[in-house]
DNA sequence: TCAATAGTTCAACATATTTTGAACTAAGGA
DNA sequence: TCCTTAGTTCAAAATATGTTGAACTATTGA
């Protein structure tokens, strides 16, 4: 079991049915790195939007308790099914708030707190300070 | 033109049909203060979730670009319609991030500063600082 | 080379959020 | 008393978001 590939970039062939090879096979994107905005293109609202889910603030929380270390997908198993922590880390990357990196078959997920810091000071850090007394991990599921 | 009552309290009567006298008029609460959480009961994320929306954090920019000042909800007509207006301010109000109060026939509204500062230290100053940078008012609606 | 592991994608469904206009109410002023 | 003003409510439609399982792929290790 395992989770955390991440939606592959849209070379979108036909809507709907992204990254079809001319063969008709999938096209997965491992070995290149994931798309992340540009500092810049980072956006207060959608910053907002995405942490605003209890899921994805945990998820942030439990980073940034733990920032330093490597954290392969594998390790949210407890906030999630592997399809839908998939979903939740893609929107945490697209949105600029973590970075993703490939390494070997699994991927390292961090916080982009230097992009973060600079672009929204103080935000970061209040919001991971005010998640402090939310529920974690475990309490979690039962809790929302 | 005109906006801003906001949604009264649910004292529901039948599900879907809230407010309903046993005459089956509607019951509006012009004359009562409406609903507001207690600082204990303003959830971060819903916080989060709730500003992660152009249109209210537009409004909460204004807000604090003119704290001190008395605003009725007439003057955030320019954010939206006024039944969408309603909308959004209900729901400013509802995540505990609004006080709406009664005046005559119109209600002013402001930011719960004292209330989120404690509970969440630097939140909203960190939010509004980075708003500072972003579409208001008239440039609002082609942005989006 | 082959299996196992890690993680993604798709499609479908479920649910929640936004947006509208028409109908409404409550207070205040003429 | 009646009109105007300010704002709410409802119901319906449009849109967006979150959740699932089955099918899939890429890398690694045996």
């Amino acid at each position: 079991m395992s989770i955390c590939f991440e939606r592959a970039p849209a070379i979108v062939v036909s809507a709907g049915r992204a990254n079809l090879e001319p063969t008709g096979q999938r096209r997965y994107l491992r070995t290149m790195s994931l798309p992340h905005p540009n500092p810049d293109q980072i956006s207060l609202a959608n910053v907002l939007a995405v942490l605003g889910d209890q899921t994805r603030l945990a998820i942030v929380g439990y980073l940034a308790r733990n920032e330093g270390v490597a954290m392969s997908c594998g390790q949210f198993l407890d906030f999630g099914s592997k399809t839908n922590l998939s979903y939740h880390l893609a929107k945490l990357r697209e949105a600029g708030i973590t970075r993703t990196e490939v390494s070997g078959t699994s991927r390292l997920i961090s916080l982009r707190r230097d992009d973060l810091d600079s672009r929204f000071p103080g935000l970061l850090d209040s919001i991971v300070t005010a998640a402090r007394g939310l529920p974690q991990l475990e309490r979690l599921r039962e809790d929302s």
